[in-house]
RNA sequence: GGCCCGUUCGUCUAGGGGUUAGGACGCAAGAUUUUCAUUCUUGAAACAGGGGUUCGAUUCCCCUACGGGCUACCA
């Protein structure tokens, strides 16, 4: 069956060689970082770390008329969210510069024609035209040894006449000539022993008309020439991993070849296939990193840190997609996946994405993190919404209502009463029920309040429900009006403990506020 | 179509020749909280099918089915 699904988002290789540990991806070509992306960078991050090496990053456009404008800023900005902060890339610098595929273009010419110099590679000079032609009428057409020798290459034109088309410099490619009859495999590190039938394989282009590799050449080029010696990259890479093993042969590099390890897809949480930009649209959940806006299109893609989650929990879910210690602990912070991962533990099966249990990484990361260190994001929240607040008191509230917020912006519907006065009551809750004794009894509160002490819950508490006594009314018909009065509706923390935040004169200023409207 | 990879509750998964097949999300019920949430308890829920091998297969082997990927001058 054809998929019709977008191509891979990323592939990534790193390396772990003097104690360093690089990584190569691509942009997929309209921007955006994929959640597979992330996890593939993950873990190279977290096998980086753990064999003490440092974390480095290459980003590659492919040519100038695919490169995204923004997105070599968009990643690194993704990574720095993340934690997963690369030592090396485009911005960066480091040992084997340049990185942007575009400035390595002399680089791979070179290596292609040393592999058509030694018969591992040809000149093609089919036309997209022809191709296309050839497509309609064979069925099953494959640029192969089976239709090589009979279309227009250099194998099958005279030498002569090939050098004429060069030095005219008519448009062509390089192909790979790919042997007959031979087993080409590899060992995966997550797989196992994978094997292929070279007869099946084509003559993949390797430098396109335009003069830039295609993935195929490049991939092998930059893998040796930055020594990278561990391939981490999605699963969809796999049919063409005997392309790479042949190229490292034909290069001559065999001995330099890095250690492949395939990791499984990200797939549709309903229906079928790889997870794609689209399935958040329609589905109403982020699949990028962050908020990342198509240049050609204008339009935006949600990201996971804009809808309010935090690294920690977009990492630990990401993780856990595909990876379990074999144990029941499901959280995970970046050190203790760095101490605790292994790749022999990565899945082979693909694994359909769940937005509710990411959900639930959210909420378990905000009930366990510190309201210092959730400070800095909630604060982000009020800031949007144009709400004023102070550092200590804001912790003080942080804690308070943490275990009730499952994304960040819960944080503004939990707490936003804390730092204004409601502007709407949910007087449908209170208004049918009320009568003049609980008018009676607020007022007599108010009163209460400036005489009291004000500075412990369980004493508000026990005053209050002294006072609904001694008024002859029960304490659930005070209480839900009292919630009200303060916060708006009903949700938020104890009331009491609501009470003591707010002070003694805000309190009786939304009592006094509220009371005309549930009247 | 061809090739490659895969298949344990709805989902993420643990396990592995003899288990009451474990956990988590979600769902349902109950307790607590006279808001909501949290927390706690309980429940429903799975080894794709067929052949082998074996005293015994969910576990090992084969086949089938199903799913996924690739099959571009995209990555």
């Amino acid at each position: 069956m054809q998929s019709q699904s977008q191509k891979a988002f990323f592939n990534l290789s790193g390396i772990t060689m003097d104690k360093k540990v690089r990584v190569r991806f691509a942009p997929s070509p309209t921007g955006g970082l994929h959640i597979g992306g992330v996890r593939t960078i993950l873990f190279n991050y977290i096998f980086a770390k753990r064999n003490n090496g440092d974390f480095v990053l290459r980003i590659e456009d492919t040519d100038q008329t695919r490169y995204v404008p923004g997105a070599e800023e968009y990643i690194i900005n993704c990574l720095k969210w993340c934690g997963l902060n690369p030592d090396e890339g485009p911005h960066i610098g480091g040992d084997f510069a340049p990185y942007r595929q575009s400035e390595r273009k002399p680089i791979y010419k070179q290596y292609a024609e040393e592999l058509i110099k030694n018969g591992y590679a040809y000149y093609a000079f089919d036309t997209p035209e022809e191709l296309e032609n050839a497509r309609n009428t064979i069925e099953n057409f494959r640029y192969d040894k089976s239709t090589r020798m009979s279309l227009r290459n250099s194998l099958t034109l005279p030498e002569e006449e090939v050098q004429k088309l060069l030095a005219q410099n008519v448009p062509h490619v390089v192909r790979i000539k790919v042997p007959e009859d031979q087993n080409i495999h590899f060992t995966d590190l997550i797989r196992g022993h994978v094997s292929f039938d070279s007869n099946e394989v084509d003559d993949k282009v390797l430098l396109k008309a335009d003069g830039m590799p295609t993935y195929h050449l490049a991939v092998v080029v930059d893998d040796y020439l930055m020594k990278i010696t561990h391939a981490f990259r999605g699963e969809e890479w796999l049919p063409s991993a005997p392309i790479h093993i042949l190229l490292w042969k034909y290069l001559g590099w065999e001995e330099d070849m890095p250690e492949w390890a395939h990791l499984p897809l990200i797939l549709k949480p309903d229906g079928h296939g790889k997870l794609s930009k689209r399935d958040g649209k329609r589905l109403g959940f982020p699949v990028y990193a962050m908020n990342w806006t198509d240049p050609a299109t204008q339009e935006l893609a949600e990201g996971f840190k804009e809808v309010g989650f935090l690294p920690e929990a977009f990492l630990n879910m990401l993780a856990m997609l595909g990876w379990n210690d074999g144990t029941d602990q499901e959280l995970f912070s970046l050190d203790e996946l760095c101490e605790k991962f292994s790749l022999e533990r990565v899945n082979k099966a693909g694994a359909k994405f769940d937005y509710e249990k990411a959900k639930w990484f959210n909420a378990e990361w905000i009930k366990k993190s510190s309201a210092k260190s959730l400070y800095p994001y909630v604060k982000d929240v009020f800031d949007a919404k144009g709400i004023q607040t102070n550092e200590e008191h804001l912790i003080q509230v942080i804690d308070m209502v943490k275990e009730r917020c499952i994304l960040l912006p819960d944080f503004y519907q939990q707490a936003a009463f804390f730092f204004e006065a409601p502007q709407n009551y949910d007087v449908d809750a209170v208004k049918p029920k009320w009568n003049s004794d609980k008018t009676a009894f607020f007022e007599a509160y108010i009163h209460q309040i400036e005489a009291g002490e004000f500075a412990d819950a369980v004493a508000l508490e026990a005053e209050f429900k002294q006072l609904a006594a001694d008024k002859g009314l029960k304490i659930g018909e005070v209480m839900l009006p009292f919630r009200i009065m303060l916060v708006g509706g009903k949700f938020g923390p104890q009331v009491f403990d609501i009470a003591l935040a707010l002070g003694r004169a805000e309190t009786i200023k939304r009592i006094e506020k509220a009371l005309p409207l549930f009247q």
